[in-house]
DNA sequence: GTGGATGAG
DNA sequence: GGCTCATCCAC
């Protein structure tokens, strides 16, 4: 007969109660050196050449074939080069350039490039982790389509609970039930769950013998060569272990990532199991092996998530807990229940104090300390896998260096990268959660070349009913130029220039389903959300404006989306833009005419004194690809006009 | 309401 | 050690 009752089996069948059931099957998956693995995909190496991720001048990422060279993340690239004879493969992140308000690759560019225009200088580009995002979310896709619970941990990592996976398995998967060829069994356990033949309170019935000859997928930890199936949790187990197995390959096959994976009961297990063999592999710890697993392989208190900190250490010194097995330390020292650490706890922290030394333990809190850390040190801390949470709020952010924000247009130049890539940020999401998220606060912060922290923010006032990049570009330059303009003008040099500058939006109004708000508002919203993102590179294609396209390869154009203009040379685009930034520059400081660009067609009609003048400026055609604005009309002849 | 601390990668 | 990002809470 089985340990386990029926009830424990029935838990797995419920998504939020499952982890709590001794039978639960969770796993946590991790994308070995994610960052340099998208950039070797990405760039068709294989798993065996030396990519290596850079940023600036730093190593963020290193696969697991340039760490042969014993190159370490965080590492200067140029050393790294050196070190290794220039066998690693440099790739630096894709980049926002000042002024532009779109990322990409500039592959062969970064610091080892003997050109110094191809160097990537934190002064002039702010990296873009977007790919990687978008790589996370295809890897999740996928995970989700195989899982009814993920939890997104990070953009990397994920939490699953197979529970019900194992269940479907065991019962209706033919490969499992045809597995029996035992015939002396005349009730199968998958009979009994069908008919509802059992009492919640009864035990489960014996692993029948065909199950316990299943294998396990991957590295079972501490396997012993015969019995490895002891009871139903086991053979959960072993299911959960053949299910990852397929999906990581699934993920290797289809997208290419290899991935380690921890298999177990409780989430800080899994955790801690996914790291213990890289790359590309997976091992399961059985129940009956926890304290084995924790203690073999030398985990502490602090191993465990959110205890890696201060947190952890202020933990292990109030309570004298020793620097070496610490987890069997606790295990040992309270062998039965929770309440006499509690007791020890509270003692602890009473004398610490009296000591005069400070601890952050909340001292109305430490039952609840007290039956994690018992629990932490067994395996048995239980926490529910969580879909993500809803966001919060949303940052970009440049540190800067030098005197590369020295200005408002600066400012701006920057805004427009940060608008444009919160922009995609809110679109990434919408899709994720088939939701629409509006922002109604938008808010700066920088920091003076004084070293003062400022903030300072605003409504949103979105135009349209979806929020664009121009709406918070707009917000946010004038939100600088309102904090600058009451800073003492005889002191140039206490504002500018920016040590850092940040726009983050927050304060999201989510509307549940993309179909009701159409319903809402009409058709007007779906073509809302099919709008592009602010101006970014367009292939052209064959319509009749652009007849010449027809014959040759259809090439690289740049679109102003805002004026329709468009430019067959970044340059003269580049210098386009720079003319609207100091068209809206100037429409922050003195106010917005009413012929400006930048308005909604609700605004302009506002401002305006004459209809036809409005109708006017909206039929304004775009212009031929030859049609540029002259070189001449930079910034300085704006202001000269 | 938020600056600063915190934790993670 | 650099840099990025989200959350939380004492002030």
């Amino acid at each position: 007969m089985s340990k386990y009752k029926w009830k424990d089996l029935i838990l797995l069948t419920s998504k939020t109660d499952a982890y709590s059931s001794p039978l639960a099957c969770l796993a946590h998956i991790d994308v070995n050196a994610f960052f340099a693995q998208a950039e070797q995909i990405r760039c068709g190496y294989t798993k065996d050449d030396p990519v290596v991720c850079v940023q600036w001048s730093s190593i963020i990422a290193v696969s697991y074939a340039a760490r042969k060279y014993n190159i370490k993340r965080m590492e200067n690239i140029m050393e790294a080069l050196k070190k290794s004879d220039n066998k690693i493969i440099p790739i630096h992140t894709a980049v926002y350039k000042k002024g532009e308000d779109f990322w990409q690759y500039h592959d062969g560019y970064g610091k080892w490039n003997k050109d110094p225009d191809k160097q990537l200088s934190p002064e002039k580009y702010k990296v873009s982790l977007n790919p990687y995002r978008r790589e996370g979310r295809k890897i999740f896709k996928l995970m989700k389509e195989w899982c009814d619970l993920v939890e997104i941990a990070s953009s990397d990592e994920g939490f699953l609970d197979l529970s019900r996976l194992v269940l479907q398995k065991l019962l209706f998967d033919e490969d499992i039930t045809n597995f029996n060829d035992d015939t002396t069994q005349s009730r199968t356990i998958q009979d009994m769950f069908v008919n509802g033949d059992y009492n919640l309170e009864d035990n489960l019935p014996p692993v029948p013998k065909y199950l316990k000859k299943l294998k396990y997928e991957g590295i079972l930890y501490a396997g012993d060569e015969g019995d490895n199936i002891e009871d139903w949790d086991d053979l959960f187990l072993c299911l959960g272990s053949i299910i990852m197995s397929e999906l990581r390959n699934e993920i290797e096959t289809t997208l290419g990532y290899t991935t380690s994976c921890g298999i177990a009961r409780t989430k800080t297990v899994c955790k801690l199991a996914s790291n213990f063999k890289k790359p590309n592999a997976q091992i399961i710890i059985r129940n009956s092996k926890l304290e084995l697993f924790l203690d073999n392989e030398n985990y502490e208190i602090t191993s465990f998530w959110t205890l890696g900190g201060n947190s952890g250490k202020d933990i292990v010194k109030v309570l004298q807990l020793p620097s070496k097995g610490s987890l069997k330390y606790i295990r040992e020292s309270w062998p039965t229940s929770s309440n006499d650490l509690k007791t020890y706890i509270d003692v602890k922290i009473k004398e610490t104090i009296e000591n005069g030394e400070p601890t952050d333990i909340d001292t109305t809190k430490t039952a609840i300390l007290a039956s994690k850390l018992f629990d932490l040190c067994r395996g048995i801390w239980l926490t529910p896998i969580n879909t993500r949470p809803l966001v919060k709020s949303m940052m970009s952010n440049k540190n800067l260096r030098g005197n590369s924000c020295n200005s408002i247009v600066d400012c701006i130049q920057w805004f427009d990268i940060f608008s444009s890539e919160l922009f995609g940020r809110v679109e990434e999401l919408s899709e994720e959660y088939n939701k629409i998220f509006i922002p109604k606060t938008v808010s700066i912060s920088f920091i003076t070349n004084k070293s003062k922290n400022m903030t300072k923010s605003t409504a949103l006032q979105c135009r349209g009913t979806k929020i664009q990049a121009t709406d918070i570009s707009i917000a946010t330059s004038k939100l600088i130029n309102a904090v600058y303009s009451q800073f003492d003008p005889n002191d140039s040099t206490s504002f500018f220039p920016l040590k850092q500058l940040s726009t983050s939006i927050s304060n999201f109004e989510i509307i549940d389903n993309k179909k009701t708000v159409i319903d809402m508002f009409g058709k007007q919203i779906q073509k809302s959300t099919i709008i592009e993102s602010s101006s970014k590179v367009i292939e052209t294609n064959s319509d009749g404006n652009n007849q010449a396209d027809e014959n040759t390869k259809s090439h690289e154009t740049f679109e102003c989306d805002i004026c329709k203009i468009s430019f067959n040379e970044r340059k003269d685009f580049v210098e386009h833009k720079d003319f609207h930034i100091a068209e809206r520059l100037s429409e922050s400081i003195n106010g917005r005419s009413e012929d400006s660009l930048y308005l909604s067609v609700g605004e302009r009609r506002l401002l305006s004194s004459s209809k036809n003048k409005v109708i006017k400026k909206e039929v304004k055609k775009p212009k031929k690809i030859d049609n540029k604005i002259s070189g001449s009309q930079n910034i300085l002849n704006f202001f000269k006009k």
